[in-house]
DNA sequence: TTTAGCACTCAGGGAATATGAGTGCTAAAT
DNA sequence: ATTTAGCACTCATATTCCCTGAGTGCTAAA
């Protein structure tokens, strides 16, 4: 059977009113807004059609039609409009995203609360180094005798600090030896051979330089952990009660506590490598179980030199993919102009305050 | 009428088998469980009088009684027993409060997530500054001909950084007497006082000089406001759905919204100075509409030199005060213990890495 | 190939009914 | 003066039954 283009004017009809209804379409309301001038009949006979094709499913015997994920798929893929965004829209992004000496997890963070407003669904967002990252200097200052600032700045760009305190006194030369031995011999390492050096160095060196070595260089493996880290926060959760598929709180329930869950080891369905920079997922392509029944759209965007993060939206798979692609296109764009390539490792807002 | 001792068990015994199965509670119910060996006729008199006397209410005719807020109030003031916490729970809060080289707000972060679950209820966390902040001392350090590392400490020993990146290539002489000026005019100086400083040097300052002396004070102003800026998290909502009075959306959705708003300036009931170290609010004593029909409790804890901090549970009134009540006390406990006076200013734990 | 007509299906809504937990009151018992 | 047994009464909730109407598929004519 083939898909002829009356077709798929009926299944496109179809899919917008369920994403805008909700309830399922009977012939009626097909025929009165595909526009086709054909009767009931004639609508009842291509449905039928389009329900052997696996393109619609019907809920019962005597209701309407309702989308099937291959419906969906075919509609996202050939028959969506790309929507325009309004004014305003665009400026609330622009606002939300255009803070300048803000960190980078506060911009992200607010990207996806607007955009989750923006779109009355749920939003993740992640962002990790994608390459390995290493130190590029660290600084110590003095602070008090017993006290001293350690600053640790990536080769990606971002300085972290920490207020180290001692057990006894140290002197600036010291502070100055200290300095010497780590920017000598840990600078350029990944996370794991900062490790390796540093067993390596205690065996020969006294104990107590180690141990404040050690305090230093510890503190900056967990930086570089953290950047590798893909830190998955979420946004928006309880728009999801605002759709009728999760009136029922069976189904509301799992979803949020999956979402909420702040995935440690993202287990979220998204390859921070993937070359796509727009991908949909609709229900039972989604391998985890718990967003089996829900579709979910991200892009990715870049960040800077060695970084890149994805912001996707995650909804029921009636959801209204030309409103969502649209709106995620526009944010994932800004945050690349913002963060990216075109403003090469010299804007103020492209590292983090640590 | 007198309040005897034999209606105080049975108060008791209604508010502890309503918090434990969230239905209205009959006279039958009474006469196993409060252990009276009097017959239900009895325990029905004495509810009468309970009911009259404002401690509990009847949702309708036929059906058993609940505890009203009075009831609760009566409760929590005098009948409930303190709770023992579990080993298993005792460890699991140490665990999560016990990583060293975490920054505060993750810290608390975690105390929230750990709480919320178990509690299950949701949990919010507030920590600020309660005095003036102001900064201790700034430290520059050049990384490129066009960029350098602002470094600020502040008086109760938090220390942020900022890479800032420049149009022109700045000498290490010039970024020396930039540290001077700041380090001689900005030092100990309030958000406030920092920004009329500011103001007033424009005036007698050459302009580039100016620039760049401005885009370290931001930096610094922006630090003081957000010590000052009660940051408000909440962990653990969707917990709320786990209890039957927020089965209903209608129920649930508001209160959700309203925890989940961030809500900037805090527009949750809490004051930072108060003294208590426990608080408790049942109900309409709620003065904020959106937790008219839910109980909040919360515990202060300190957090060094000049800090303060907030830990509270929301859930419906029916709240398992005694369970609840137990691990917030013993995570205030904790926190203020890890943070506060008892390590002085020097523990490593103490800043935040900015 | 399209359309009108028609019998059929079935979810959802509403009314009517049954159930039973719980009450307050009265009168007897302690 | 309290306590208790007995009893009639209330009312939220669950169950059942029936009705309605939107929507279907099929058939036969256009």
């Amino acid at each position: 059977m083939e898909l002829t283009e009356r077709k798929k004017r009926i299944l496109r009809a179809i899919v917008e009113t369920y994403i805008a209804t909700a309830e399922p379409v009977g012939s009626k309301a097909v025929a009165e807004l595909a526009g086709l001038d054909v009767s009931t009949a004639t609508i009842r006979n291509e449905m039928a059609d389009l329900t052997e094709l696996g393109l619609l499913e019907q809920p019962h015997t005597s209701a309407g039609r309702v989308p099937s994920a291959a419906g969906y798929r075919l509609y996202v893929n050939e028959l969506m409009d790309r929507q325009q965004l309004t004014i305003q829209e665009t400026q609330r992004i622009n606002d939300a995203l255009n803070l300048k000496m803000e960190e980078l997890d506060r911009v992200i963070d607010r990207a996806g609360k607007v955009l989750s407003q923006l779109s009355d669904y749920p939003v993740f967002t992640v962002a990790a180094a994608t390459h390995r990252v290493t130190v590029k200097r660290f600084d110590l200052l003095m602070v008090e005798e017993n006290a001293f600032i350690a600053v640790v700045m990536t080769d990606n760009s971002v300085v972290k600090n920490k207020l180290i305190h001692l057990p006894d006194r140290l002197s600036d030369t010291q502070l100055q030896l200290l300095s010497a031995v780590l920017n000598s011999s840990f600078v350029g390492l990944s996370r794991d051979e900062m490790e390796q050096a540093l067993d390596k160095m205690e065996t020969h060196t006294a104990p107590g330089a180690f141990e404040l070595i050690s305090l230093v260089v510890e503190f900056a493996i967990q930086i570089l952990d953290d950047q590798g880290r893909q830190k998955v926060r979420t946004a928006g959760i309880t728009h999801l009660l605002e759709h009728p598929e999760y009136k029922s709180l069976d189904k509301a329930k799992p979803l949020m506590n999956y979402l909420s869950e702040e995935s440690e080891t993202s287990r979220l369905p998204m390859n921070l490598n993937s070359g796509k920079s727009m991908d949909i997922l609709i229900g039972p392509e989604n391998v985890n179980d718990a967003l089996k029944d829900t579709s979910v759209v991200m892009a990715s965007y870049d960040i800077g030199d060695n970084m890149k993060g994805i912001i996707g939206v995650v909804g029921p798979t009636r959801m209204d993919y030309a409103k969502v692609t649209a709106r995620l296109s526009y944010f994932a764009d800004s945050l690349t102009r913002m963060f990216g390539k075109e403003l090469p490792a010299g804007d103020p807002d492209e590292q983090e305050e640590s």
